[in-house]
DNA sequence: ACCTGAACACCGTTCAAGT
DNA sequence: ACCTGAACACCGTTCAAGT
């Protein structure tokens, strides 16, 4: 159903070989499949970004004509949908250690989840506009269930995963929108310090420029567990 | 620069009538200008989404030809930043009370943000690709400021307003995204439990039947900044 | 200074047809 | 069961031209 991570393969020099003799080699393509769709798609996101992505550039890299995608797909959404969802793959969950560490167990996950859709900026963009696929789901489920056995109240439990999910969400696509090349970013701060009358505060804590990400991230992560946790050592079990 | 809340004024009905009698009523339409143009951009986007917004089609609701808007305007892409920034304007800053409820405040502030961006869901889904317009960055100046007189040091700063910021994106993108109508919903969570063998946890506690978005919303705010104050009292001016 | 029509190089998708 | 080409109704944008 999901496509494995076959995207990433010498995808560099077959793209020069491919812009040099555009239409030739059509060296025995392997038959179209729904699993090829996605993979091929993916990699085509990744070079070319959400705009990028065109049925009939996606036909061409497939090597057959563009009607031949609509046998295995319904429409384009729906080669996002799957795109999108592939990438969330989460290869963890059945782990061995059923780590009493509730907390390390939550930041890893969480951080891996951003880290699998950094990997593919397109993905946050993209997630805003499509529906919740299996990976996806997979991730809440597991994320529930770590929470759950921590000893969250079910009242509560809700109310934690959306709010660790939100922020996750967040995080990452800030990421995309605001760490522009170092070039934008510079001509973006020196526009703000060109205003610094009007964001006299943003300019001194030189806000475009912070960017340790990772640490932000962690941080502020921390934050919200913080919150959750003392929440927790209130309303119910104060610990295992 | 930025539009006024123009946009909202009896679109419905206009639309009727524009839909039955096409192209007609000349009526002596104003000159073009960016502010019509980012105005009836916005229009556009609440009526169709996104995907509606067409440079021909926000030609013709102007009453000009699709190139005139080429002289206001370098791109589409322009038009999107121009409608994003302008549907974020904030109109609090210079307020009475410069109350010392400096949580109260940001609170206030977050929950206006994130209204606005909810009352033009295409707006949630933009941002990612966006850069951020003068009305963002009002908004970041304004909590900025405040959590620097409430005592957050200049160290601490960036972390906890990208902390907030994140938060509210990803709060704001998820509704829209994971508020999907009523029978959809009830369609995900029913095939939910045709897989709860798999989905189990998530199930139970009903996550995707979970529409209480406002409430969610701010207790996991409060989370957050129970985090942030108490990290704030360890490490700096502990009130105040 | 402001607006326009014709034209170009693209899109996603339907349909009727091929094997 | 799987793939295809021609065609339709769109796009954003360039360019040369109008007032």
């Amino acid at each position: 159903m999901a496509a494995k991570r076959s995207g990433a393969r010498g995808k560099r020099s077959e793209r020069i070989s491919e812009s040099l003799q555009p239409t030739q080699e059509p060296r025995s393509e392997p038959p179209l499949s729904l699993e090829r769709i996605v993979a091929t798609a993916v990699e085509l996101l990744d070079a070319q970004g959400v705009d990028g992505l065109t049925m009939r550039r996606l036909a061409e890299r497939l090597g057959s004509s563009p009607m031949s995608l609509y046998w295995h797909v319904d429409n384009k959404e729906e080669v996002f949908d799957l795109a999108l969802d592939s990438v969330l793959e989460y290869p963890g969950p059945p782990q061995i250690a059923e780590s009493r560490d509730w907390r390390g167990a939550v930041v890893h996950m969480l951080e891996d989840w951003r880290a699998s859709m950094l990997r593919h900026p397109w993905s946050a963009s993209l997630l805003p506009r499509r529906a919740l696929g299996p990976n996806i789901l997979s991730r809440l489920e597991l994320l529930s269930k770590t929470l759950s056995k921590a000893g969250v109240a079910d009242a509560d439990l809700n109310v934690a995963i959306w709010s660790l999910w939100n922020y996750v969400m967040g995080a990452t696509i800030t990421r995309g929108s605001v760490d522009l090349s170092d070039d934008d970013r510079v001509a973006a701060q020196q526009r703000l310090t060109r205003l610094s009358e009007r964001y006299p505060t943003i300019e001194r804590s030189r806000l475009l420029l912070d960017n340790d990400w990772d640490g932000t991230f962690r941080k502020g992560l921390d934050f919200l567990l913080d919150g959750l946790a003392r929440d927790n050592e209130h309303s119910s079990i104060p610990g295992r």
